[in-house]
DNA sequence: TAAAAGACTTGGAACGTTCCAATGAAGAAA
DNA sequence: TTTCTTCATTGGAACGTTCCAAGTCTTTTA
């Protein structure tokens, strides 16, 4: 097992200096065709491959980009980095994954999520292991993070706090357009009462909440919109749908805050024989593999997370490449896209 | 923006030679410690962080894990690399993401893998970035692979060729051992007549129907085994059902080739209303998040791919460990876990 | 009391690149 | 012919580490 060859072995073969092969594999216009031709022979011949470390420490350029992650685990943020990947694969950069450190349990993916491994993970930075950074969600405090990054560039997607986005860019969903796209669908339907499953009370689904109450409003259908506080589960779903069940007034539409909780729904109108649409619309969020099971064929937005990944990525390469310009911080809301099946339809005759 | 802070930086700070520095960064135990700490506190005071790139130039070891994947998109790989990073994370490595090039159907998960942008990624090896490899599908041929990586320590996951067993360490599934698990798990419930709906003819999903015969043909059930040809989707589930519904004699149950299938027949089964598992039951594969459905509730197999992402990786980082110490080549197999749930039961009392 | 041993500490030479300034050759302008 | 340009090529000095051999103190041993 032998010392792999370097650029002087390349050149001893090529009978050139070791400048010039350097600027053969930088793609140097300023390379004749013929000495060019003899050094890639050369490299060939004895299977030269750049050393990336000694490139690095050199140019100080690493054609790398950090990813901070969750929990790739869980198809949200799974689905992000697919995004991420996509792009970062047409690029000429690498990526290097955070390890963010979680527990995650098998069904509500839920993740308990480590501030302090991330950290670690950003601080990689420093060492100047990568030009830049995309975090789909970090969980560090801003002081922690402006102190371990300084100015490079980083990119946050899906969740964002005002602090990180007057100095970051951000993409996120566009919420407001995702409740408009849904109470507009149900309205169409002829649906006027309409009942919210939340999941939760956390920043993400408390907006998420509050975009479908502004929503009503916007429909003057204030009066008729009721939320049932739950959590990004099926249990929520079910046991949501059971009190809605007990109510004196059915709602003649269930918007669910994800296709988990609406999936927990189903079961429970199908357990009490209440049939979907005709009885009872059922919509979801997310248009996850779970939306598109032909047991339940839920209608569904969804959320433009492969696209954002993409976005993210091709932000930060935008902002590494104009190195020194400093401009503004983007933030970009991308529209999600309703996709309407089976589990909506028209409101069912003779109810309020 | 300037320069960040070198050993010779903290060096100067705390008056004391550059070497001493490095020894402290590197835990060395032959330092005092009334030196360490006045290195340790110049280097915070200035904000120094070890330069990667030169560390790794001088003593080429990178502590870094390469990973090849098909699609991490798909939630087979995704589990995979899921106990890929959960190991990475515990142990001082970083990892590099290959980026494998693929398209992905939203719905069937399939991957069009690009064995070009594979070897691409494993060529990173030569440019000394990684410590070894971990692939968790490759779809390179083996020769332009052995070239590509040479003896750079390589871990195969989940997939493999005899070629390749035979150089690589391999962490695979038991497939004999689901076999007999699901067929074990029919027959206590008194079950003979099974019928396989397969994920289709290629090496992955041919290989399951095999075991399943073999596995049948040791119970002394062959005769009552059949096998109807499908793919990984829910439509080959759905169709298969339909084609067992129309038999003179019906199975009394039903082994689907993965949980996305069960999904299709249990669709089918539900539309013809028939009762799962009272008339038929039906079982899974994979334990994916669909089998956990309150609506369908699939008795389902685990492949232990969370545990054979960790398992492979340790292998690796063995291998790493003891470099030059060359031994042969591991082969294991890992077992799987049959979960029980409400869609599998006693035979219908009065069917043959 | 001197020499040997031990415990720290240090300077210098790599590691494999990149990049600047300098070189030489060849053609164009005077 | 001489001088100026242009262009391809080259040597050398970094880049920020690690690691070896050698150095300086102490402390122990004879």
């Amino acid at each position: 097992m032998k010392r792999p060859p370097t650029l002087n072995d390349v050149a001893r073969v090529a009978k050139v200096s070791r400048s010039l092969v350097s600027l053969v594999f930088q793609d140097s216009p300023k390379v004749s065709e013929e000495k060019r031709a003899a050094v890639l022979k050369a490299a060939a011949k004895i299977g030269y491959q750049p050393n990336e470390s000694a490139r690095r420490l050199k140019s100080s350029v690493t054609k790398t980009i950090g990813v901070v992650l969750t929990d790739i685990h869980n198809p949200y943020y799974g689905e992000i980095f697919y995004g991420i990947e996509n792009a970062g694969s047409e690029s000429e950069y690498k990526l290097l994954i955070g390890n963010a450190g979680f527990e995650s349990d098998d069904l509500n993916q839920r993740a308990r999520i480590m501030g302090a491994r991330q950290l670690d993970t950003v601080k990689t930075v420093r060492s100047q292991m990568v030009d830049g950074l995309v975090c789909s969600s970090l969980r560090t405090s801003p002081e922690d993070l402006f102190t371990a990054i300084g100015s490079t560039p980083l990119v946050l997607i899906g969740h964002t706090t005002p602090a990180l986005a007057k100095k970051y860019d951000v993409v996120i969903t566009d919420e407001q357009d995702a409740a408009k796209q849904i109470i507009d669908h149900l309205v169409d339907f002829g649906h006027k009462r309409i009942t919210h499953i939340s999941g939760g009370t956390d920043v993400g689904p408390a907006e998420r909440t509050k975009r479908f109450l502004v929503e009503m409003k916007r429909q003057g259908l204030s009066s008729y919109a009721d939320v049932i506080e739950g959590s990004w589960s099926q249990e929520a779903g079910y046991n949501g749908a059971e009190e809605i069940l007990n109510q004196k007034v059915l709602p003649t539409a269930i918007y669910a805050a994800n296709d988990l909780i609406a999936m927990g729904v189903l079961a429970k109108l199908r357990e009490r024989k209440i049939r979907v649409p005709e009885d009872i619309s059922v919509i979801g969020f997310d248009n996850s593999t779970l939306a598109h099971l032909k047991i339940a064929d839920i209608t569904s937005v969804k959320e433009p997370l492969f696209q954002m990944g993409r976005t993210g990525f091709e932000l930060l390469i935008g902002r590494i490449d104009s190195k020194g310009k400093s401009f503004a911080p983007k933030f970009l809301k991308i529209k999600p896209q309703l996709v309407a099946r089976s589990s909506t339809g028209p409101r069912k005759k003779g109810s309020k």
